[in-house]
DNA sequence: TATTGTTATACTCTATAACTATA
DNA sequence: TATAGTTATAGAGTATAACAATA
């Protein structure tokens, strides 16, 4: 990685996709006790945030191929936690929304993901979780990129 | 989602959660022109970094089964980026190492990979930089937690 | 014609269980 | 007996290509 030393801001990329990638994997492995897989709880989360969408939607959201996200949400749909409903003035499409039961286990599943991750969080000082939260914006713009 | 709300650190856990899983997946979009997998080019860069490793030491590194790290190590034994070799002293292990095509072929994905968020880092200001710089040591320890 | 979604099919990554070889 | 690795098998997630329905 010779050339990569030479530049700070490429070495800086370098160190990023690294922590970040590093740190996806150990979030990724705390699992609630639900079962869900990660993408299904993200659909979950993206209907408990923005509301009721179309799997065109929840497909460009997760920048998967409608194909995959047709396929998760059938999932959800036999799990009873969301629900398929015709567009009220658009045949074509499908609205997708939380049933009570999927509030419910986003709820639950969230709070268990976040139990570890707040107990870790919780053991740094406060200037340390202050440079956190300026980097969650920073990290949002790469996504968005 | 009320119970993050009354609480700033558990509320941090989740902002933290998103954005390091949204700019992950961001990241890992950019794939290099050689068509490395990401599991595929993890244990390239486990290889370069750390040398010769074990297929079990590389599947607890990425926290996956060993029968999984099997499949990966093979395909890339396939591909001519490693090599298997006997353990010199323990007949039931076995020894992973770089070729000269592996070591070449991680040095160009990586820097393919890096090319994009060189660019993306380039057009932020020093101090927003700086931020990210800092947060990087602070994902490593959520990492190693 | 263009858009939305699905079905068909295939590939990759992962896991658990059972097996082989060696310590 | 315990350990390291593999093989067998299955399930989940993703993709592309082709199709159906609607705008």
């Amino acid at each position: 990685m010779t050339d990569l030393r030479a530049d700070p801001v490429a070495e800086l990329a370098n160190e990023l996709r690294t922590a970040v990638g590093r740190a996806s994997r150990r979030i990724r492995a705390e699992r609630g006790a639900a079962g869900l897989s990660d993408p299904q709880f993200t659909v979950l989360a993206w209907l408990d945030v923005r509301g009721p969408m179309t799997p065109g939607q929840l497909a460009e959201a997760e920048r998967i191929q409608p194909p995959s996200m047709t396929r998760t949400v059938n999932g959800l749909v036999e799990l009873g936690l969301v629900r398929k409903d015709e567009h009220p003035s658009d045949g074509r499409q499908v609205v997708v929304s939380l049933t009570p039961a999927g509030a419910a286990e986003v709820r639950e599943t969230r709070h268990r993901r976040d139990v570890w991750l707040t107990g870790l969080l919780a053991a740094m000082t406060e200037a340390e979780r202050a440079q956190l939260a300026a980097a969650v914006t920073l990290l949002h713009r790469v996504a968005a990129s």
